[in-house]
DNA sequence: ACAACTACCTGGTCGC
DNA sequence: TGCGACCAGGTAGTTG
């Protein structure tokens, strides 16, 4: 599933492959893959044929091209693109077969490699959406919380907000108003860091809990954007997280009865939040049940 | 205001 | 072999 680091990896591919190229034409192959393009097909193609996407940014696991007139203005909108669960951004040549999922398809007028969108559970899509003043974050993902790879990440404010909290750590972690880029896969790799159970209320953290949970956070996001950047096949942007570095290393993460790395004892896996949650029950205790999320009616 | 739940979606896997 | 049930989970929108 692409979380933070899969999602950076497909930025820098497009940062490399597709910034500075003009946009030939656009092929719609399935409605609901522009779905948050209110204004429809017709829009979406308008708005980008003839254009040139300038460069590749990131928030969280959203992604956006701005647009550029073809002399070079602004023109104050982005292509935004969120992947979803199974999305795909794929540089490919034209002469390559349609893939099974493909639901959008973007030439070039340099006639090279074309960018494909491929997505089998159409939960990602791709949108024209406003820029924000001076070409910064389109609006609309405004209340994306800036992610904790990046220098301005404020530190505090996030402990405090997470302290305020009257909820659970895991749900936390996977709000996206509160830390960005943080999926089910990572959160449970960072809790399993942090030696904390994701049911643990976030109010009745300390400061250093916090901490460790952060620096959880940030080592596992790191490290596996590490991996994702050596196995980033250059003439080809890859989104398939099921591939190469997952099972090498996940500590927790669909390890069920598999050792735990740090104290042995097998991986336990509980239903939360109507996910799958992963964790070691040694060194991850659940919390009594007294806590916050477990009060009465 | 905030917390929590649900719909959305399809291919693979499992049990009978 | 076929078929239905279930599972994967990010996000927006709704409900409480």
């Amino acid at each position: 599933m692409p979380e933070l680091p899969e999602v950076e990896v497909v930025r820098r591919g497009l940062e490399q492959w597709v910034a500075g190229r003009t946009v030939a034409s656009v092929q719609v192959h399935h409605p609901r893959a522009i779905r948050r393009h209110l204004e429809g097909a017709d829009s979406f193609v308008q708005a980008l044929t003839g254009r040139t996407l300038t460069a590749a940014h990131r928030r969280g696991k959203y992604l956006w091209l701005p647009v550029a007139e073809p002399g070079g203005a602004p023109t104050g909108r982005a292509l935004v693109a969120h992947l979803g669960m199974s999305g795909q951004l794929l540089v490919e040549k034209p002469s390559a077969p349609d893939e099974t999922h493909l639901r959008a398809r973007f030439t070039f007028t340099d006639r090279g490699r074309e960018l494909r969108f491929v997505d089998q559970r159409t939960f990602g899509g791709l949108a024209v959406e406003e820029l924000g003043a001076g070409d910064s974050v389109p609006p609309r993902l405004a209340h994306i919380a800036i992610d904790p790879l990046d220098e301005a990440f404020d530190v505090d404010a996030f402990s405090a907000a997470l302290r305020r909290r009257r909820t659970e750590v895991k749900r936390a972690l996977l709000d996206q108003t509160l830390i960005g880029g943080v999926g089910n896969i990572y959160a449970d790799e960072a809790l399993w860091r942090a030696r904390l159970h994701g049911a643990r209320p976030t109010d009745k953290l300390t400061r250093a809990q916090v901490a460790d949970l952060l620096e959880g956070v940030r080592d596992v996001l790191g490290e596996a954007l590490a991996q994702g950047g050596t196995s980033f096949d250059s003439l080809y942007v890859d989104v398939n997280g099921q591939s190469g570095y997952f099972s090498r290393f996940l500590a927790v993460y669909g390890q069920l009865d598999r050792p735990c790395p740090r104290c042995g004892t097998p991986i336990r896996r509980e239903s939360f939040m109507n996910r799958s949650s992963y964790s070691c029950p040694v060194c991850q205790p659940r919390p009594r049940a007294s806590s916050a999320s477990a009060r009465r009616p």
